[in-house]
DNA sequence: CCATATGTTAAAAG
DNA sequence: ACTTTTAACATATG
């Protein structure tokens, strides 16, 4: 997935392109997706509103809704999470995508998907009084859409998470580092790239017992999860991060020059330095 | 056919 | 009971 940075960019073309358009049609017909709704359920009750706003918290995304035009009462929040591979595709009333919002990079963003010649990709769709649509474009299916979302076990933004409130979360517990990273109830966002990004710019093991770090070691987590998060904003994805593309065989540190290695971490593949990360 | 993939989570294990 | 690890999910791609 989209990363926190990719659906930080998800939900910003929703806000700069999807808000205040009436919904017309709906399609939730993709039985996985919107589990555990009914086909028809998040249509009946999206159409006549309208997105008013797009909010994110790690991860997850939700949108809230207008009333309807017999009742000002605001509608359910339609949350959309991007899985492993979702994009959001917005299009105008001409039918021409909106242009600048979402991610392109990395395995599942690069071109030449051609989105509209594949439409067996589009997930959900929700279509605009004016022609134009929302569509959630996802290969490998496990995104999901829900109406009023429950994201109370998420934990702090990892994008705007303080030093004391990480250090206090992620300090305990036995498990590797990069596992407690990549447990949303402890932080929010963090990714499989992302964790592997911030730990070798923190030149730390992954490997290392969450409690047997130094509140110095914490610190410098911390310093560089957001700024690692912050970079990948601003650059267009987690792919974009100093260490990405040396997660290969063979691969060496762009910063020592030693040979990477692989082992699965917080049962991931993960990539790092040994001769600085320790 | 086999392995791998930017995520989540239920189930099993400790 | 709580924490940690593993397996499964659905599907594309090399």
């Amino acid at each position: 997935m989209p990363e926190l940075p990719e659906v930080e960019s998800a939900r910003a073309t929703i806000e700069a392109a999807a808000l205040d358009r009436p919904i017309a049609a709906v399609d939730d017909t993709d039985t996985y997706e919107c589990r555990p709704h009914a086909p028809g359920e998040i249509a009946a009750a999206l159409v006549g509103r309208s997105l008013t706003a797009a909010h994110r918290q790690g991860k997850s995304m939700w949108c809230d809704t207008s009333g309807t035009d017999g009742d000002s009462t605001p509608g359910p929040t339609l949350g959309i999470h991007l899985g492993m591979s979702g994009r959001i595709l917005v299009t105008g009333p001409d039918g021409a995508l909106t242009q600048g919002g979402d991610w392109t990079g990395g395995r599942y963003g690069r071109g030449g998907d051609e989105p509209d010649r594949k439409a067996v990709w589009d997930r959900f769709t929700l279509t605009f009084a004016d022609g134009g649509t929302l569509r959630l474009f996802d290969k490998r299916r496990l995104g999901r859409v829900r109406l009023d979302p429950d994201v109370s076990r998420l934990g702090p933004d990892a994008e705007e998470v303080g030093v004391d409130e990480l250090v206090e979360r992620l300090g305990r517990g036995s498990a590797p580092v990069k596992a407690k990273l990549l447990d949303q109830s402890v932080v929010a966002g963090v990714g499989n790239l992302l964790a592997d990004e911030t730990l070798w710019q923190a030149r730390l093991s992954p490997r290392r017992p969450a409690d047997q770090l130094s509140r110095d070691e914490l610190v410098r987590l911390h310093d560089a999860l957001h700024d690692a998060t912050k970079d990948a904003i601003r650059q267009g994805g987690v792919h974009t991060g100093e260490v990405i593309e040396f997660r290969h065989a063979g691969a060496h540190c762009p910063r020592c020059g030693a040979q990477m290695v692989r082992a699965t971490v917080g049962g991931r593949t993960t990539w790092w330095c040994p001769q600085e990360q320790v």
